[in-house]
DNA sequence: ACTAAGATAGTTTTT
DNA sequence: CTATCTTAGT
């Protein structure tokens, strides 16, 4: 290998070690310069010109511009790989920041393989917030917190911004809290304090109160001794600013720095960047900023693509590398993007291009559906017959621009018995039980934790009601003590009912022993301890609800996930960072997930439901961010479409149920977009049953001006309606695979978990064992009587989950 | 304190 | 239409 057995992996460098002489150097630099080049490390043999170009200027800030598929993490990791190689940095001077907790294990995972154990010592790898925590909690008091400050979700923040509406007095339903929480990040995402906010955003809320309720929410985080997601950039910004001398260490310490995804940088974080990347006259900016202002789909949530578009005025002689060659799509794939995103105004301009060529490539296929049932069934045959030639599940993904649109497809492949996997949505750490037990936690880690303390003090209940906690709460704030002090305090008194005084009383003292454990019981042992000591576990043993069990299986699974920390502490810290779980890699299943979420994924067959105006491009996407709102939309289609490999089916339909009422649609402007010669009009093959082949037939592809908008015609109507219904026909019933959905979510059997997924099991054909009446029982959803049969689906009324329909395999004669 | 009926809103999502 | 949240009633 080429050199990292020398690599120190300190923590912290124990002493700067040279900068390598500039080129113009002496007769030995110029000898190693020239040996370098004749024995090129291993790990650049790999790199094409410009990538190699990317890994390898490392001194002065660059950007590159990576296009969809072009070897961007490669280049990263590379470059680091590099600057490690050569001796320039220790692993603990390179700043490296990225978006998601995904991406930044991903690139710990690839430097790992280029360079061993050096990546262990790379402590500033990680999000924007990580990185943010790391530095808070170092200089903490710089900005009036204590370095064990807590980090509150969304969902603490909410209730806590109602808690001050009602404070104020105003009324909670006339300003939602959830409106104002948006607010406030949306404020935070600019770097905005609540003196800088514009007059005009303050006056929107509350009649003219915004800017005071803003204010009223940063000082009540600053005595709860916590930290909302924005000020994690925030503080550090603030921090910086007015303590020049702990900027310089940071400058001192950084050697490089790297930004992934740089287009998806809100103000805040270019603030924050700039401040750690200036550096005095002279010294060159190692800044190195990768991205792609194609693939910019996140300004609705204060991402400025500006930041990019601006890079070489904001670093002065900077060196903009672009990665147009493509290794990952079809010339056919690429030339469709190409072609679309040519349509938007204000890009840097990229045109991607691959090298192979294959005749027997598709072209990217366009298909027309009378409604999104319809849709659904056609997706669902073609993955079918695509899985008959052995094409993996794994390999296939269904791309939608709203998550409603995901419905469809499930109760299609639920029928089907085609496995599938919802990407996104609620997740692991969201749950009820596991923000419940994770409150617990917190408490005992920190008892000035009052959103922790609300949230369980009566759950399980103890007959604390409202009246107690208003009490509690109203001492507190009275005296400034968290209310776990405060209770402390009142059970002494006469103030509460005795019931109230009771259970208070056990909760104080519970916490009490619980914190004298902290430091000597284990702490999987102890969180297991709270869990059943509060009763916590035993009320959900107690509850005879079908999800019941899934909670307390969760709750052991959280236990479990804890074995991997150090410390309560430790894991605390990692699910406030860290909200994702993995998915179950095993089966084979197709992925669906908004468009959104499968950025930067790969997949060789891609599937693109629902391109019609008004849902794609969104009609609110149109309505609120004009022309620069189509762009993202379009950008989006770009991404959509560059994460297909091989196959990409795009579907439109003439009808779609929009909040319930049928409107007919017309097809998406994007289509319109797409050059003729990389795309097909797919034309119904045998397999959807040889209705399609005739009648209906001709779309409007196959007319001489191809790209007029005539799908709403009345024969074309017509004919879609005859066709649809001999589509019924055919499929009427159908069976095959029995489907169940496991996961426990928060409302049934619709909820999207992270174990959102189908497993496969195979039922007879035969004439149902069941008849109607049966009583039954069902794993997940109980006791329950069968209401309904249709081939192998039952629909039953269970005693507790209601009506669902269900497979027959999954419930059992009682 | 829990259930049932009524009201309401309804892109995209990470940290 | 339907999921979710709120309110009213037991």
């Amino acid at each position: 290998m080429s050199g990292f057995d020398d690599i120190p992996f300190f923590d912290e460098e124990p002493a700067p070690r040279k900068q390598q002489p500039p080129a113009t150097g002496g007769i030995a630099a110029r000898a190693m310069a020239a040996r370098d080049r004749q024995q090129r490390p291993d790990y650049l043999s790999g790199l094409n010109p410009e990538q190699a170009e990317a890994v390898e200027s490392l001194d002065g800030p660059v950007l590159v511009l990576a296009g969809a598929g072009t070897g961007k993490t490669r280049v990263l990791t590379t470059r680091i790989a590099h600057i490690l190689s050569t001796g320039r940095a220790f692993p603990s001077q390179i700043l490296s920041v990225t978006f998601t907790n995904k991406a930044a294990r991903e690139m710990k995972e690839r430097i790992g393989v280029l360079v061993g154990h050096a990546v262990e010592g790379m402590p500033w790898l990680g999000t924007f917030h990580s990185i943010g925590v790391k530095l808070l909690r170092r200089h903490a008091e710089l900005v009036g917190l204590r370095s064990d400050f807590t980090i509150l979700d969304t969902d603490d923040v909410i209730r806590l911004i109602k808690q001050i509406i009602q404070a104020e007095g105003l009324d909670d339903k006339r300003w939602p809290a959830k409106q104002f929480a948006g607010m406030i990040d949306g404020w935070k995402n600019k770097g905005l304090d609540p003196a800088q906010i514009p007059e005009g955003d303050a006056r929107a809320f509350a009649n003219g109160k915004g800017r005071e309720l803003y204010a009223a929410y940063q000082n009540r985080l600053r005595t709860l001794n916590a930290c909302d997601f924005g000020d994690l950039l925030l503080h550090p910004i603030r921090m910086f600013r007015s303590n020049p001398d702990v900027l310089k260490e940071y400058h001192d310490k950084f050697r490089y720095i790297l930004v992934d995804e740089y287009q998806d940088t809100n103000t805040a974080q270019y603030m924050w960047l700039r401040l750690l990347a200036q550096r005095p006259k002279g010294v060159p900016q190692n800044v190195c900023c990768v991205g792609d202002d194609d693939q910019s789909i996140y300004g609705w949530r204060g991402a400025e693509v500006d930041n990019i578009l601006r890079f070489e005025k904001d670093f002065p002689g900077a060196k903009v590398i672009k990665l147009e060659r493509n290794y990952r799509s079809t010339e056919h794939i690429l030339g469709a993007a190409a072609h679309l995103i040519a349509h938007n105004e204000g890009r840097l301009g990229k045109t991607l291009f691959t090298e192979r060529t294959d005749p027997d490539d598709e072209k990217v296929q366009v298909h027309a559906a009378w409604d999104s049932e319809e849709e659904a069934r056609a997706v669902g045959e073609e993955i079918e017959q695509l899985q008959r030639k052995s094409h993996k599940l794994n390999d296939m993904a269904i791309l939608v621009r709203a998550s409603f649109q995901m419905r469809e497809f499930e109760d299609r492949f639920v029928t089907l018995g085609l496995n599938y996997r919802v990407i996104g949505g609620p997740r692991f750490y969201e749950r009820l039980e596991i923000r419940d037990a994770m409150a617990y936690f917190r408490l005992v880690c920190q008892p000035a934790d009052d959103l922790a303390f609300e949230r369980i003090v009566n759950t399980p209940k103890r007959g604390l009601g409202d009246t107690t906690i208003r009490t509690l709460h109203d001492y507190a704030r009275a005296r400034d003590v968290p209310m776990l002090a405060a209770a402390t305090d009142i059970i002494e008194t006469d103030e509460l009912k005795p019931k109230a005084r009771k259970g208070l009383f056990d909760v104080v003292a519970d916490f009490r022993r619980w914190q004298g454990l902290l430091e000597t019981t284990p702490h999987t042992e102890l969180a297991e301890q709270i869990l059943d000591e509060s009763g916590y576990t035993a009320m959900w043993q107690n509850d005879k609800s079908a999800e019941a069990p899934g909670r307390l299986e969760n709750l052991k699974e959280l236990i479990r996930s804890m074995e991997a920390f150090e410390s309560l502490r430790g894991f605390l810290e990692h699910v406030s960072l860290v909200m994702d779980a993995e998915q179950n890699e095993n089966l084979d299943a197709v992925s669906i997930m908004t468009l959104h979420s499968a950025k930067g994924l790969e997949f060789d067959t891609v599937f693109l439901p629902g391109w019609e105006e008004g849902l794609f491009p969104h009609q609110r996407a149109l309505d609120e961010g004009g022309r620069s709102g189509l762009e993202e939309e379009r950008r989006l289609a770009y991404v959509g479409i560059t994460r297909a490999k091989h196959r990409c089916h795009i579907w439109f339909v003439s009808n779609r149920r929009i909040h319930g009422l049928w409107q007919s649609t017309l097809p998406s402007r994007f289509l319109d977009e797409l050059p003729i010669t990389h795309v097909d009009v797919a034309e119904s093959e045998q397999s959807y049953g040889g209705y399609g082949r005739g009648g209906y037939g001709q779309s409007r592809f196959d007319k001489a001006d191809p790209f007029q908008n005539n799908y709403s015609t009345p024969g074309w109507k017509r004919a879609q309606q005859n066709r649809s219904d001999a589509t019924r026909d055919n499929w009427g019933s159908r069976s095959g695979h029995a489907v169940e959905r496991i996961g426990y979510g928060e409302s049934g059997p619709r909820s999207r978990t992270i174990d959102g997924e189908l497993v496969a099991k195979s039922t007879s054909t035969e004439p149902s064992r069941f008849t109607v009446g049966d009583r039954v029982f069902h794993m997940k959803f109980g006791n329950g009587n069968i209401s309904a049969i249709e081939g192998n689906k039952l629909t039953i009324d269970f005693d507790k989950a209601g009506q669902k329909r269900v497979l027959d395999g999954f419930v059992e004669k009682v």
